[in-house]
DNA sequence: TCTGGGGTCCTAGGACCC
DNA sequence: TCTGGGGTCCTAGGACCC
């Protein structure tokens, strides 16, 4: 059982939630006057839909919809690709924005945020709503894109006033006035509610927001962990979750994975696309110095079902090379032949910092030296001359999957060419690095 | 949103220890 | 040897988010 008590933070408090409208779309709209008031797309390079201008959602346009569909209902819509680089910008100009009013700013993701603008009221002269509103339009005037924005009591309730009246809206919920959005509101519709728990909780006879607000907290308790508890509080107007103002600088995992359709029964293939993960994983970790005690490989098959195993690491590392012989191994305890595969994956996990690794009694110092020389020149290879400048051996067959794209079946001639006078061993677990440029 | 990629946090249960 | 109580650590898996 849970017997410790939640902390409610000293409230009331004032916290609000920003959300920019249709982010990605807006930003190209911004910087190309052209396209504005036009039904506009981005996510070209995937074929799917990444984000659609609110001129291309009332045609009908959603998120993740392929590009013949995306012509049936909007013919006239203009594709373009994402360019993160850019909306990064837009966000950045967006966070500075924000720290001009308070210094509590959480950059939630790349077009949300809270701000805690309690105790503010007297340095701006005026209340929390107008405050918000001086947001509102500053971001939109200097920036050229619109926000939805919500003030509340606690994150929860202001998050769910943002998404009220989208877009450019903005709404004040004073705790007065809680139980009028709320009951608007279907449960499932809360921020941390997902379609498990608001399944459980219709059977419970809870539909709305404002019902599960209203339950009895015995039974709240009884019945749900600790997430929904913190919820209910929010939606109570007692605020449990503080804003996070320290950026977050580090993390405590990083993965990477890959979907290839068709799914694919090529050893060699599947490997080499999980090899790449790990190669790809360990340039992110090492971009932030970090280290991994454990790696967690698997492998989706193509009824979705996932199986994966844990591998403890002897020292911590973000060195592929390193990492192949566990990687070998952990792959050929979960592969079995015959089974079409649709994603490999790889979670570098319980990460540390770089500095505070330890040397055991057993390490070869030396080694482990060189080798964190040899890939610091990697990096900085990549660095001037592009990702995977240079790649490990055991990841190219991701890339001659991509040039035989077409005659997929033809893996044996693929092999006798390109693997020619290597067995599968070296073929698999070879650390070797290999100059593809 | 029948399924893309990258994350976080919580809980139950087993192993092990005193 | 068995019994009982209690703590800590780890792992697997669930649930959710953008």
């Amino acid at each position: 059982m849970n017997d410790q008590p939640l902390t409610i933070r000293s409230w009331p408090r004032a916290l609000l939630h920003i959300d920019a409208d249709a982010f990605f779309a807006s930003c190209e709209q911004a910087i190309h006057p052209e396209l504005r008031g036009k039904p506009v797309i981005t996510g070209k390079e995937r074929g799917i839909v990444a984000a659609a201008s609110y001129e291309a959602k009332a045609r009908g346009v959603k998120r993740g919809m392929g590009y013949v569909d995306v012509k049936k209902v909007c013919p006239e819509a203009i594709i373009v690709p994402s360019d993160y680089e850019t909306y990064s910008l837009f966000s950045v100009r967006m966070f500075e924005i924000l720290r001009r009013f308070s210094p509590d700013v959480e950059e939630y993701s790349i077009d949300e945020a809270f701000v805690d603008l309690t105790g503010l009221r007297r340095s701006f002269h005026c209340s929390y709503g107008m405050i918000a509103e001086k947001i509102q339009e500053t971001v939109e005037r200097e920036l050229g894109i619109t926000v939805s924005i919500g003030v509340s009591l606690s994150k929860v309730l202001a998050k769910a006033g943002s998404k009220y009246n989208k877009p450019h809206g903005l709404t004040i919920i004073p705790g007065r006035d809680i139980h009028i959005y709320l009951e608007k509101i279907p449960v499932e519709k809360i921020w941390g509610i997902g379609p498990n728990t608001s399944a459980f909780l219709n059977k419970l006879g809870i539909r709305t927001a404002l019902e599960f607000a209203k339950t009895d907290e015995e039974v709240i308790q009884k019945h749900l962990s600790k997430p929904f508890q913190e919820i209910w509080c929010e939606l109570n107007g007692m605020s449990v979750y503080p804003v996070a103002a320290e950026s977050k600088s580090s993390y405590q995992s990083i993965s990477k994975t890959k979907t290839f359709t068709p799914p694919s029964t090529d050893e060699t293939f599947v490997f080499g696309q999980l090899s790449k993960n790990l190669e790809n994983a360990c340039i992110k970790a090492r971009r932030y110095n970090l280290a991994a005690t454990k790696l967690i490989i698997f492998l989706r098959k193509k009824d979705f079902r996932d199986i994966g195993i844990e591998l403890k690491l002897n020292r911590p590392t973000a060195y592929p090379a390193e990492l192949f012989e566990a990687l070998r191994k952990g792959f050929y305890q979960i592969y079995q032949a015959g089974i079409p595969y649709r994603l490999t994956g790889v979670v570098l996990g319980t990460l540390r910092p770089e500095n505070r690794v330890q040397f055991t009694l057993f390490d070869d110092t030396a080694k482990i030296e060189k080798m964190g020389k040899i890939y610091h020149s990697i990096d900085e290879l990549s660095a001037r001359f592009g990702k995977h400048t240079i790649q490990h051996a055991s990841s190219l067959p991701t890339k001659m999957q991509i040039q035989h794209e077409g005659k997929r079946g033809d893996a044996a001639a693929r092999k006798n060419t390109l693997f020619k006078g290597e067995n599968r061993r070296q073929r698999l677990g070879m650390p070797m690095l290999h100059m593809k440029v």
